[in-house]
DNA sequence: ATAGGGTTAG
């Protein structure tokens, strides 16, 4: 119990009245507080609530705890005097009534007051469990919330279509292939198997595990696919590097009549710059004004790098130009298109007018020199951000070693390895492979030669120690891979990043995961 | 009585 809560008992135990005297009185209290609530005065209508010494409806708790964790608010101290009023004056609240608290709790950032209301119920429902075990999965605690999944069923209560979806949550957040499939079999058999929800989770998960094959065949076996399953099945196919697959899903969408999310846009138009589909991008740009997309930050912004990456800078720069769409991603692909595209001056002019920066501006800066060998003008530039800012990451150090290696100036190499190692950016495959050019293009083989067993090292007691990496020869192809489980989940996005990216066979990739569930 | 899945720039 709370210090809230000790002070309200403190004021029953004064002898003030635990009912209102009057029994209009709670009544309008009642009114008083919801006439604050609809004028988006929450943390009015809570005071009123929490300094009020009667117990409510328990709906106006429901709806006050739904009200503290909607999008934006995040109103953690009112969820708590709430909570406090609640108990305080109901000692014994319906069970529904602490699940909401619990998922109030969560969606305000504090999974230790949700687990810690969790472990204080008396009673609990499946709806108590669904609500804690979702909340692991939103709070970045897979691992718990595969816990309490096995959990839930050795206490006695059977999981439901949530209950699978929350898993399967946190099952794509760690890339947890092996538990899916054995979590696919268990939907299958208690019969979920027709949900959307579902069905899309496990679209997600095979796809993103690369089993495109499987994602795809779950895709068509989903009745009526919504929004979000469409938004799932073209993302996937973009990042598995089939662009055309993703806009011809895109297109597909629209024969089903389900209106796109503007990220949808987003994902196919991405899909056509990662194929130079400049046509295709255009129709796109149609169908967004058509159905009044275009004024969009994220579609218009989309829009710009599309026609950027396409090469139809003209047209990037009218979307760039037109009032109300130029928030820092659009500045960021605006300079990014000229500076790929060797118009490096006036990328430069623009990024020097950018109202506001952050990492990936300079490093899109920075790549258009990078590109095309202005290594003075890099050299400059990265003098110029080390001044402006202390936002660098692993791009950045890998640009800063490309121009290292263009200059074939070790010297300067060896102070930047000096500080990735300092600051502990060893792990990154992009900074390493960065490292290793450019001690090669500068004929130091040896130097290259360590970093490459360090590099590898690093792999080895970074994954292979938790989980499993091998490599192995098979039928005269190179590699095929084993990846990582959730304690080393860096390193096995980067090795696969590496593989897709060296054109190497993908087998199956196995994931591990420790518990084997039983039911 | 409810709850669950996806997310633009280097």
């Amino acid at each position: 119990m709370g210090g809230n809560s000790l002070l309200n008992l403190l004021l029953c135990d004064k002898g003030h009245l635990t009912k209102p005297s009057n029994p209009a009185t709670a009544k309008a209290v009642t009114t008083t507080i919801l006439n604050h609530l609809d004028s988006g005065r929450l943390r009015k209508a809570v005071s009123i609530l929490f300094y009020a010494p009667f117990p409510f409806h328990f709906s106006l708790y429901a709806r006050l705890f739904q009200l503290c964790s909607s999008t934006g608010s995040r109103a953690i101290v009112e969820a708590r005097k709430v909570e406090s009023h609640l108990f305080t004056f109901s000692p014994t609240p319906p069970v529904f009534l602490v699940n909401r608290a619990i998922e109030a709790f969560a969606k305000c950032g504090s999974l230790g007051d949700a687990r810690e209301l969790f472990e204080e119920m008396p009673q609990r429902d499946g709806g108590s469990w669904n609500a804690l075990i979702t909340a692991c999965s939103h709070s970045g605690s897979p691992e718990e919330a595969f816990r309490l999944f096995v959990k839930m069923s050795r206490s006695g209560f059977l999981p439901n279509e949530v209950t699978f979806a929350s898993a399967l949550g946190s099952c794509a957040a760690v890339l947890a292939l092996s538990l899916s499939r054995q979590v696919h079999g268990l939907i299958v058999k208690y019969g979920f198997g027709g949900n959307v929800v579902i069905g899309s989770s496990l679209v997600d998960i095979y796809g993103k595990c690369v089993i495109m094959d499987d994602a795809r065949k779950i895709f068509d076996e989903i009745k009526n696919p919504n929004a979000i399953s469409w938004n799932i099945i073209v993302r996937r196919y973009l990042e598995m590097g089939e662009g055309e697959e993703a806009i011809v899903m895109f297109f597909h969408m629209f024969k089903a009549a389900v209106r796109p999310l503007k990220f949808t846009f987003s994902n196919a138009l991405v899909a056509c710059s990662s194929i130079s589909a400049l046509d295709e991008g255009i129709q796109i740009h149609g169908v967004a004004i058509k159905m009044g997309f275009d004024d969009d930050e994220i579609v218009s912004s989309s829009l710009i790098d599309m026609y950027a990456k396409c090469g139809d800078l003209e047209s990037a720069s009218a979307i760039f130009d037109q009032p109300n769409s130029k928030d820092v991603i659009s500045w960021t692909s605006i300079v990014s298109g000229y500076a790929m595209s060797g118009k490096t001056w006036k990328a430069r002019e623009l990024f020097d007018e950018m109202p506001e920066r952050n990492v990936i501006s300079w490093n899109a800066m920075l790549a258009g020199y990078t590109r095309y060998s202005q290594w003075e003008e890099a050299v400059d530039f990265i003098f110029l951000m080390r001044n402006t800012t202390n936002n660098i990451d692993q791009v950045t150090l890998g640009l800063i070693l490309k121009v290292c290696a263009g200059l074939s100036d070790v010297e300067l190499g060896k102070q930047v390895h000096g500080f990735i190692y300092r600051h502990g950016f060893s792990s990154s495959i992009f900074v390493g492979n960065g490292l290793l050019h450019m001690y090669s293009k500068c004929g130091k083989m040896r130097s290259a030669k360590t970093v490459w067993f360090h590099q590898i090292s690093h792999w080895r007691d970074r994954v292979s120690s938790n989980a499993l990496l091998s490599s192995y020869a098979r039928r005269g192809r190179i590699l095929h891979v084993a990846c990582a489980n959730i304690f080393a989940l860096e390193q096995g996005k980067q090795i696969h990043g590496f593989m897709i990216r060296n054109g190497y066979t993908m087998d199956t990739p196995f994931l591990f995961f420790s518990c084997t569930l039983r039911f």
